[in-house]
Formats: structure tokens, sequence, C-alpha cells
RNA sequence: GCCACCAUAGCUCAGAUGGUAGAGCAACUGAUUUGUAAUCAGUCGGUCGCGGGUUCGACUCCUGCUGGUGGCUCCA
């Protein structure tokens, strides 16, 4: 009857316990301290309750707040929490799906009422009501036809439908008198749950499908420590502060105006100056890389679409065409069937390849107004586009190229950690199965030739070819997609370009599309938002501010002044009658890099007092001194 | 596009239950000549996002647009 399992741990120790016991009781036995720090368990490779009984042998390990799998089956635990405390407040609502996700959990609920800010202080305090009861989650296994029922009766429409798409054996977990499906695992009762807080409301489609009902979906987050929670919301705070529209506003960067449009952005004159700081950097690490230059018009007669396909395929993102004089005119969305055209200008010659033309190419997309986000999603915008037209046995070094500049160019504005993906052929597509192959294994060859650690991203290829994209992560640790590098056999068949082999023949060409940057515009959000707008001096749009204490050391000033533009320094003097503390915190809160206070001492000794930014008094310099110490952090791009 | 919320001076925001608006900062003027994150005083500044409607009367209520925010969907 009392039958024994054995129970192998981590270290390799075994032991052997009554069937029928709990990873909650083993721990306890083991160790209270481990005990303590146990939220889960992991019984032959699969998460698994600290309640739930052992009926067999098996490898047994405890899994602890800090493990990313513990706590996601803490937010997961709270998720089903604030859906009991949902249920209670508004008998009326519907579940949807409820998981944890990379930060916290959601719950998504139909419910005739829109729920308001105010309502997720009352499901707060409702969850802390149902936390102080302490129930114990309870597993239990259903067949399909029994769930059905169970979830039938409740009138869980959406759960019906899930559990439809099931298989036939099924868990759910009762708590209290609240019951979910779900495949667990959780906690072992809802007072595990100790911090928690609601974050926000959002509409949420039906299985993520347009053409399905919107469900109404509530964000949280929850911790085992206080310290924890705050971190967390500190974090988001920081984050709020660090938002490129509002650094972008303060810093007089750039705007958007109703009257303008939306997602179309005015670069004001200090955003300008940077852009063009960028766009200078950008354009020299071209030339020094063998590429060169084109430009190429804002439209063109919408046949040229046609031709490229993007009519079939993009046209749901391009503005509408014009028609002067009976022709058509498009927008353009892309920069690529310019470059064809300028390929197929002349006959190219097998000795001519590769070719690599660059531009920043200003392309207008038609993106749906709800996806418009300040500089990262936008209707009109530059991209540092580049094409490279190459040879088969060119291929993987002219990816290995692309390579080496992106990562050049990232690295100089300060990134240094990606997130590497390569796509791989999609269900549909073009081109033969072996050039596909061809290309991938190149792309996978250059990656791994380039040291680079990627994932693959299966059948997430574009249609016309497989592709790198670069995710670049800033200071919170938050990933920006930017880069890409994108093999194209599409539109060299559609534009029939061909080069002349050595063989006699023509061939064609490969294409490799490639954006560092991406879009100007997007690329300067994050750098706003990772530099906190307290950018390297290189990038600053001002470098150094003079700050005269009177009017009486103006000349000085002037003379100062004179000397920095003389070094190719970008500086001003702020000779407002106002007192010196006034206008540090000005400059300080512009993060103008370098602050030169000039008062009689300065003008007597022939110094400069240097101050810096976020650091403070750094004491008096000789002007020549601190030109030299400037001029090298420039030249460095240090920050 | 969809769901929810929001839109008041250049900026940040206040303005129960309908009676045509207020602060701080900025700007301007003056005083002050100042030593490392806000000197003082005065002045100017708003058809309350735009268009309809209800009402004797609308910033306030209803409605349609436009734009924004948080998400969803989409994202070459």
């Amino acid at each position: 009857m009392n039958k024994k399992i054995k129970i192998q741990f981590p270290d390799g120790d075994q032991r052997e316990y009554s069937k029928g016991i709990t990873p909650g009781e083993i721990v306890n036995q083991i160790s209270k301290g481990l005990a303590k720090n146990t939220i889960v368990s992991k019984f032959n490779d699969e998460l698994h309750d600290l309640n739930r009984p052992l009926e067999d042998d098996g490898k047994l390990l405890f899994i602890g707040y800090d493990d990313a799998e513990g706590l996601e089956t803490y937010w997961h635990s709270t998720s089903h929490i604030m859906a009991h405390a949902i249920k209670e407040l508004f008998p009326d609502a519907k579940f949807g799906f409820g998981p944890a996700i990379e930060n916290g959990f959601y719950y998504d609920i139909e419910l005739d009422k829109a729920i308001t800010p105010d309502d997720l202080d009352s499901i707060e305090n409702k969850m802390q009501e149902i936390i102080d009861r302490d129930n114990i989650f309870i597993r239990k296994i259903l067949n399909k036809d029994e769930a059905l029922k169970l979830f039938d009766e409740k009138n869980e429409k959406y759960k019906v439908e899930h559990i439809s798409d099931l298989n036939n054996r099924l868990s759910i977990y009762k708590e209290g008198e609240f019951v979910d499906l779900c495949s667990g695992p959780h906690v072992p009762s809802t007072n595990y749950i100790k911090y928690f807080k609601l974050l926000n409301i959002a509409g949420a489609y039906w299985k993520g499908d347009e053409s399905r009902p919107m469900l109404q979906r509530i964000y949280g987050i929850s911790f085992p420590k206080k310290k924890q929670l705050d971190d967390f919301l500190e974090k988001l705070e920081e984050a709020k502060k660090r938002d490129h529209r509002k650094l972008g506003k303060e810093l007089d960067l750039f705007t958007i105006n109703d009257e303008i449009g939306a997602g179309l952005i005015l670069w004001h004159p200090k955003g300008a100056l940077m852009r063009k700081i960028i766009e200078d950097f950008w354009r020299d690490a071209h030339l020094k890389r063998d590429y060169e230059l084109v430009f190429t018009p804002h439209i063109a007669r919408l046949n040229l679409w046609d031709k490229s396909g993007h009519l079939d395929f993009f046209a749901e993102n391009m503005f509408a065409p014009l028609d002067m004089e009976n022709v058509k005119y498009q927008i353009k969305p892309m920069n690529c069937p310019f470059h064809l055209a300028i390929y197929k200008s002349q006959t190219r010659s097998y000795k001519d390849l590769p070719i690599r033309w660059a531009e920043l190419g200003t392309v207008y997309r038609y993106e749906r107004s709800g996806v418009l986000h300040g500089l990262m999603r936008v209707r009109g915008f530059t991209q540092d586009d580049a094409h490279v037209f190459c040879r088969q046995d060119q291929l993987q070094q002219e990816i290995l190229n692309c390579l080496d500049i992106t990562t050049f160019v990232l690295h100089s504005f300060g990134f240094d950690k990606y997130e590497v993906y390569l796509s791989t052929r999609p269900e549909k597509f073009v081109g033969t199965e072996e050039n596909w192959d061809k290309a991938t294994t190149a792309l996978k060859n250059a990656l791994e030739e380039f040291n680079l650690d990627y994932e693959i991203d299966p059948g997430e290829g574009v249609f016309y070819g497989p592709k790198i994209d670069i995710k670049i992560k800033d200071v919170l640790e938050r990933s920006w997609q930017c880069s890409t590098i994108q093999v194209d056999f599409n539109e060299p068949e559609r534009f029939n370009i061909t080069f002349r082999g050595q063989d006699g023949f023509d061939h064609q060409p490969i294409m490799i599309h490639r954006a560092l940057m991406g879009s100007l515009e997007r690329f300067f959000g994050v750098l706003i938002e990772h530099y906190g707008g307290a950018f390297p001096i290189w990038l600053s749009p001002l470098q150094v501010v003079v700050l005269p204490i009177t009017d009486n050391q103006h000349e000085y000033a002037k003379e100062i002044e004179l000397q920095l533009k003389k070094a190719d320094i970008r500086v001003k003097i702020d000779d407002r009658n106002e007192k010196i503390g006034y206008k540090i915190r000005e400059a300080e809160l512009q993060k103008i890099p370098y602050m030169l206070v000039i008062g009689d001492a300065e003008v007597n000794n022939k110094k400069v007092a240097v101050r810096k930014r976020r650091e403070g008094d750094q004491g008096a310099f000789d002007l020549t001194t601190f030109i030299e110490r400037i001029s090298s952090e420039i030249e460095n791009k240090s920050e």
C-alpha cells in the first residue's frame, strides 16, 4: 500500500519517499531555509506545484524566487488572483488568457463596463483580501467533456472555445471559490504573493486576432520583496524621464505638429545639427568602406512600383498616388527601385561587382494611426539605406562587410549589446530553394565568422529572401529593432538586372538591402533615450557654454569663445544678466557637457573654471589644456 | 484601424453639481552685477484642439472630426 518512490536531487543525492509526498513536504524536510526560498519545483524537467503529489520516481529540482521560471510562476499566480478579484467585483466578467509575460502578467477580460483606473484600486484591494485568505491552489485533472461542462456552466465562452482546441487531459486550478483553466504551475497558496501593483488597462483582441472581439487587458506586476517592486516601479519612472518625446521637447530637438500631420517630424535646429553630425559620420564611414553615395527622388511614376511588386505586397503601407497630366506618381515607400534603375543605366561586368550604393533616402509610409509613436514609429523617415549588388561567390564576404560596418556604427554610438536574429525561409517565398539555402548559409557563416551570437527565427524571413535583424539594447536593457541585412531574390528578377560574366553570358547579381540605423528618426529616438538626453560630447549640439559671472568678464568670455570656435568646438556664451547659479541650472537642464565659469579670478589668472555636466566643479584649467582635453574626448567619441 | 483614456497660455498644470478662466515657469520691461542647480518687482499672454447640437447661457453635457497616451493588430 505505502509504496516508495525514488527521488533524485541535482547534487546526485537520491532518497526514498512514500508515494504521494509533495515537493513542498520534501523541501521542508531538507531545509527550512531552502523551503523558504522555494516557490515551485521541477519534476523530470517539468514545472510542478509544490503541493502536487509525486507519483513516480524521478529527478526533482527546487526553483526559487530569483529564478526566471520561479518569478513566472509567481506572476502567473498573481494574475489568477487578479481574475478572482475581478470576478468577485464584477460577476459578469468573462475571462480570456492570463499569462505571465516578460515583466509581470496580464489577464484579458470581457466586461460590458469599461474598467477605469479607479477600478484598479478596488481590484487591488480585493486581491489583497484574497491573498489574506491564504487560499490553497488546488490542481485537478479533467477530461475535455468535464471541462467543457464546467466552463459552459460558468458561461465562460472564451474558456470553452479554448478547451475545444486542447487535448483531452486538462488541468484546472481552484483557489477559494475561483476556478480557472490552467496548465499551471502555481504557488502553493495565495498568501505567497506579497507585493503587487496593477499597472495599466488596454484593449486586446481575443487570440490576437483583429477580426475577433476586443477584450480589456489589465497588466500588473508582483514581487516577493518590497524593494523589488519599488525598483521595478522606479525603473518605469526612469524610463519615463528618458522618454524621447519628453526630452525632445525639453531639449528643443524636434516636434510633431498637428497641422503638419501625424507621424511627420519637424527637426528643430539642435536636432537638425545632431542629425548633421550623425549623417556626416555615416557618410564618412561608408566612403571609407568603398561605398558610393547616390541621391534619388522622393516620388516616381506609379508603374515603377508595379514593376517592383510593391503594389502587390506593400500597397496598404503606401500613400495614395498623385495624378499629374494623366500620369500617376507615387511617393516612395522604399529606395530600392531607384538604385536598381541606376544599376540598369549601363551594362555591368562581373568586374564591376560588388557595387555598393548608399543613400540617406527619405521614404513615406502610411502607418495606421494607432501605431504611431514619437520618433519610433512615423510616417515619414529617412533610411540609412544601401544596396549591395554582388556575385554569388562574393555574397558571404559582403554580408561580413555589412556586419562589420553595422557593428562599427552602432558601437560608435555607444551600443555594445545586441540581439541578433537570422530569419529563414517562410512558407510563401520567391526564388529557388537552392538559392535560399545558399544565401541562408552565407548569412549564417558570416555571423559565425564574425563571432556574433544569434538566434534563428525559423520561417520569419520576408518572402523575397532571408535576413539578419539586429536589435540594440539600450542602457535600460530595452531592445530596439534598427539594423537589418536582407538578401533579395525578388527585385533583381523583376527588374531583370544582369552582369556580363567571365563566360560571356549574362547572370543575375544578388542584391542585399541593408540599413544600419534603420531610420534616422527611430535611431535618434533610441539615442535620446539611451543617453537620457545627456549626449556624448561629439554628438552634443552645444558642447561648451561660457558663463561669465558679471558683465565685467564678457570681453574675456568672448576671447574664450573665439579660441574654442577656432578649435571647432560648438560653444556659446550665456551673457544674460542672471546669477551664476541660474545659468548653471539652465545649462545642466540642457545637459550641456561643459560649462566654463568665468569670474574675475579666471580673468586675472587667464584660466577657465571647468564644470562638467552632472559631475560639478572640476577646478581651474588653462584654456589650451581644456581644449586639448575635450578635443580628444570628441575625437574618441567618449562620453 | 480597434479598445480605453486624454486635449485649458510657449511649457507644466488648477478650474464640484453648466453662469465666457487661474497658478508657476518661460517671454517682455525695470531694478540688481551676482562664484557653481531658480534675485526681486511689474507687464504681456487663452474664441479652453476643431465643427455641429442641447440650453436663456457650454471649458463643463451630447455628437462628429483631428491629434495624443497605454495597449492590441500590423511593421521591408
